[in-house]
DNA sequence: AACGAAACGTAAAGGTTCTGTAAAGGTGAT
DNA sequence: ATCACCTTTACAGAACCTTTACGTTTCGTT
């Protein structure tokens, strides 16, 4: 679950799923694409023609990256990047079935941000999908640099992925962390477990999805071992409140 | 390429303008600055945040001298240096509204090349910065004396390409060695291994690439050979941080 | 007050991803 | 060709996230 780590990386706390813009003819391919896609958190569209992908590509909606096929009628894959890349940067994957040398550099050559032959492995997808929307938005927020955090006795550094209670360390995961940090950030209010799953799972909260509860079960048990007092509120029905102290 | 263009800027100093960065988050002192050092025939941007300035310095634009503020929201001065520092050795003069030795000495040994309490005088601030540049442009090799680093018992001297723990000497490849640097430079901070990659090894970090872990599991065998206790931590799923002993 | 459904807390199990590292392979300098 | 170094490969183990399962709490309804 890279996911998470990426959205510390980058700090955006965008509340928005990112979205794929799949162009390829394949239209088997692609129905499955969207359906995996969409299940690992995606917001998929597809387009199976090149000329009208590219016009969506370019028409103003915001695209986190776009799957390329090369081999398309009409006009192919490397012709849509050149003219994609007159006007954008959206990253750009590069799927193809030709997996020889000459078609790899000549993809990188024009713009393309990796490539991936067919048939691929769905994870492998997935893999290059996440290591390249991070590249990507590394060098775009030129590594911000975050505040630490302290409310009611709770020091949240990011810088070090450290937290301290009463000046004693607790050792998180780094979900436990990106949790801990979201209900600082909103101290005092109510944060829907949607919110959570969305901003630090990054992919929608499903249906009997008990995984937040989870990671807040083990936040508090860490918590508890340092200190007394409650620190984190359920609201039930709705989430999770960090207390402040009065 | 650093090399390249200081080389550059060696050999033809005086046949084009000067350019200064100033990054200062007083935007009646930047306005007035710009206008003076303009007319002294400087070639003056002017960054009013620390984060910007800090993409400024990096962008790849030449700069042959940065001013930089000590105090300013969000970052400071010695952390935008610090980050310069781990890809740059464009000289630097600090400036800064408290004249206490504590900051300048922490802001020499981070590798500012000068130091300059505010209120200044303006002919003042125009000597050192032609000190500054002439200096630079003189040390032949085209470096800036890079300062030792002493974190946690680990020496690190990059002008002698050595390090020690515990006074014991380490032989370390040229790439461990800019890794411990780079950790050094960030003690107690998160260091992620896109990070390592492209400041170290001038690339980005691709899907399943593991020469960063094995470079800090070389480092580590040679480090613990020497010494207990653990040195650098691992940040699961983010990268690596070097331990601040307490 | 009693009941049942829904939501929650959490231990334990299951499965996936990431890491540590030995060993092999590759590369460039001498 | 040799050497030093960097990278890739391979596999085992660790760390982590999610699911399952079951007991408890909350809350609306009767």
């Amino acid at each position: 679950m890279n996911q998470a780590v990426r959205e510390f990386n980058t700090m955006h706390s965008d509340f928005h799923l990112q979205s794929l813009l799949v162009i390829d003819d394949d239209i088997e391919l692609t129905e499955m694409l969207s359906t995996y896609l969409t299940s690992m958190g995606y917001n998929v569209t597809v387009k199976n023609d090149g000329e009208v992908g590219l016009s969506e590509a370019v028409s103003g909606k915001h695209y986190d990256l776009i799957l390329l096929d090369v081999m398309m009628p009409k006009i192919d894959g490397f012709d849509v990047l050149k003219k994609l890349r007159e006007s954008h940067t959206t990253p750009v994957l590069m799927l193809t079935a030709r997996g020889d040398d000459y078609d790899r550099i000549l993809g990188l050559e024009i713009g393309a941000d990796d490539y991936l032959p067919k048939p691929f492995n769905h994870r492998e997808l997935v893999a290059r999908i996440k290591a390249i929307v991070r590249r990507h938005n590394l060098s775009a927020s030129g590594g911000a640099i975050e505040q630490d955090l302290l409310v009611n006795g709770i020091f949240l550094s990011p810088s070090s992925q450290m937290a301290k209670v009463d000046d004693v360390e607790l050792v998180l995961t780094s979900t436990e962390f990106l949790i801990l940090r979201l209900l600082m950030l909103n101290a005092a209010k109510r944060v829907t477990k949607e919110e959570i799953s969305l901003k630090v799972l990054g992919k929608p909260l499903q249906v009997f999805d008990r995984s937040i509860d989870m990671h807040v079960s083990n936040l508090r048990k860490k918590i508890s071992a340092v200190t007394v007092g409650e620190k984190i509120k359920t609201i039930r029905g709705v989430g999770y409140m960090l207390i402040v102290g009065k």
